[in-house]
DNA sequence: GCGAAAAAGGAAACCGGTGTCAAAACGAAA
DNA sequence: TTTCGTTTTGACACCGGTTTCCTTTTTCGC
């Protein structure tokens, strides 16, 4: 238990241990070559020592670091919060870190900065949440780079080796399946943000469900978001005003389902009374807004992990799913029509 | 533009150029002892190989990286993300990165993990957000590291030099004058949990600042929470409970406020006619609650590039305050008592 | 007990930068 | 043109690992 001091090397051990660098070398790479009684003396020192390798000297060595960056620029804190947590459930316990790199979907440099960071940094590999995974041409930048990369996302955006994704349009059906069971015949849709991946398959699988059922769907039960809480509460306050009035909105994410709940609050309509609101994502918000919504959940912090290990241990990650369900979660803002 | 290959090292700029390694180097790092014309020369040959200094290789010369940590087990993911934007202002155009490391607070093994992590990344430093923050140990444990560190927190819990503060006793006396000017006599506090420093400050406050308004805090106004929405509900359930009932709750953080909101709807007491809440935090639920909730905001995001400041450019951050204010964000919540 | 093959271990070079210190180039003065 | 004192520049060792290649030791069949 040395105090401080320059923390030991490579050649402390050798020295003390009287043995050569090359052999210490192999006792921390697990080489098999070696035998147990000198590996158990070396390994001895090492814990007598407290030595662990410096990183930065493996990472010149070896060409290679162990550093995975996250590039994101999703608007809801908490999905980010999930998959940071889901990606360091999967590289604990390796010498993997993470390192984080928000960006600036509208700045006209992105892919610049972006290319810099990379140069820069010399990452193992990245992995890229949505929406901007769903940018071409920052996949494109990571394989011109060499840079390993994993996508997350709503559709099959690349090959299955860079890809972890969800099935919305699937999940999207089956709420129109809901509520339609529930008795639900006009049904409004809260889109996404035209351009985004996610806000168009969700569109699709409502436009498909709803289709399948043999429902109209009116140019008056379709309205415009962006993904953000204002938008939903401007398109939940069209939807509304239109007559015959919808029964139910599906909202493609959760912070405009809850724009959708003020604007029904303002104008007297009783959630879930007379007006069912369904949105997507689970965010913490869908569980704390009065009446707590029901709402489509995908389980992120599996997805997060999945990717993570596609990236870092890509051999054993063959049996792990490239596609995650997403489920039902049945909260209280749903009922039938009244 | 050479495409892909084997990145270019400073041995290939200094062939190219005709010079030899070290004077790349002066170059790269801005030595002042340069003719012009080698700069010139150098620099020239730099761009058009496009070449970048790796920054292993440069922080094992330098036996230094430009790695910082984020250590954070708070549970507010919006406040999280903001600090990680905040610190990638600061570290923006520098060769600083990133990288973040949730942890466990009930674990055990909680030190000995964090531990084995700055052991094993050599980070140039770490910045340490609340609450975890609060523990001494961790701070201790970064000492003896011989690792960088800034603390944020709500009180001063360290020296200048590794601190960056918000004042919440302050604010929170702010909170309880509004209410009292607004004619409030039964204000209801809904605790943080014990152990928290931030609770405790938020306590302190409310408690001052009631006694030098000679207003009574019997315990019956006093509910513990433990930061969590549930905890909030509870609590105001409590509160609401007791005769003579408050006309306005103080909860130590959002999402307990937001707790509190469940708890009088389901009751049917009205918000703010017939209960005022106000919260703490400024997170994303509290705009997005109905009614919006006035709330105590304070800068996380400058606060978080101070902090990040103070670890990579001690000099240039001694102008950086190390304590800033927060403010109140009045929104809907708060009317006269009934 | 001997020789050969296999296993174990070591010397030296290398990864791509930086620090030290001496040599070279330069400019001004003699 | 020399000389001397400053700049500039370069040679070389070093940071702490890994790799290559070669030597020494061990093991084992006969």
């Amino acid at each position: 238990m040395a105090k401080s001091g320059p923390a030991p090397t490579i050649n402390d051990v050798a020295r003390v241990a009287g043995v050569s660098k090359k052999t210490v070398s192999r006792v921390i790479n697990r080489s098999p070559l070696l035998r147990e009684a000198t590996r158990a003396k070396v390994e001895k020192v090492i814990a007598e020592l407290g030595y662990t390798p410096n990183p930065q000297a493996r990472a010149l060595a070896l060409r290679r670091n162990f550093l995975i960056g996250l590039l994101h620029d999703n608007p809801n804190a908490q999905t980010v919060l999930n998959f940071q947590e889901g990606v360091l459930d999967a590289i604990r316990d390796t010498e993997f870190a993470l390192v984080v790199r928000p960006v600036d979907r509208h700045s006209p440099a992105m892919l610049d900065d972006i290319r810099n960071f990379l140069e820069q940094q010399r990452l193992y590999g990245v992995l890229i949440l949505p929406p901007i995974s769903e940018n071409d041409d920052l996949a494109a930048l990571c394989r011109e780079m060499g840079c390993g990369y994993v996508r997350m996302g709503s559709a099959a955006l690349d090959e299955a080796e860079h890809l972890v994704q969800s099935n919305d349009r699937e999940m999207v059906e089956g709420v129109v399946d809901y509520l339609v069971k529930l008795g639900h015949r006009r049904i409004g849709l809260i889109e996404g943000p035209s351009g985004f991946r996610s806000a168009f398959e969700r569109r699709e699988g409502f436009l498909a469900a709803m289709h399948r059922h043999g429902l109209e769907v009116p140019p008056r039960a379709l309205a415009q978001g962006n993904y953000r809480f204002d938008s939903g509460h401007r398109a939940a306050n069209e939807l509304l005003s239109a007559e015959p009035r919808v029964t139910a909105i599906f909202a493609s994410n959760d912070e405009m389902a809850a724009g959708a709940y003020h604007a029904a609050r303002e104008r007297g309509v009783e959630v879930p009374r007379q007006l069912s609101i369904v949105g997507f994502d689970d965010s913490p918000i869908a569980a704390h807004i009065w009446p707590p919504m029901t709402t489509v959940g995908w389980p992120i912090r599996e997805m997060a992990k999945a990717a993570a290990l596609k990236l870092v241990a890509p051999d054993s990650s063959e049996a792990l799913p490239s596609s995650f369900p997403a489920r039902l979660v049945t909260r209280n803002s749903v009922a039938e029509p009244g």
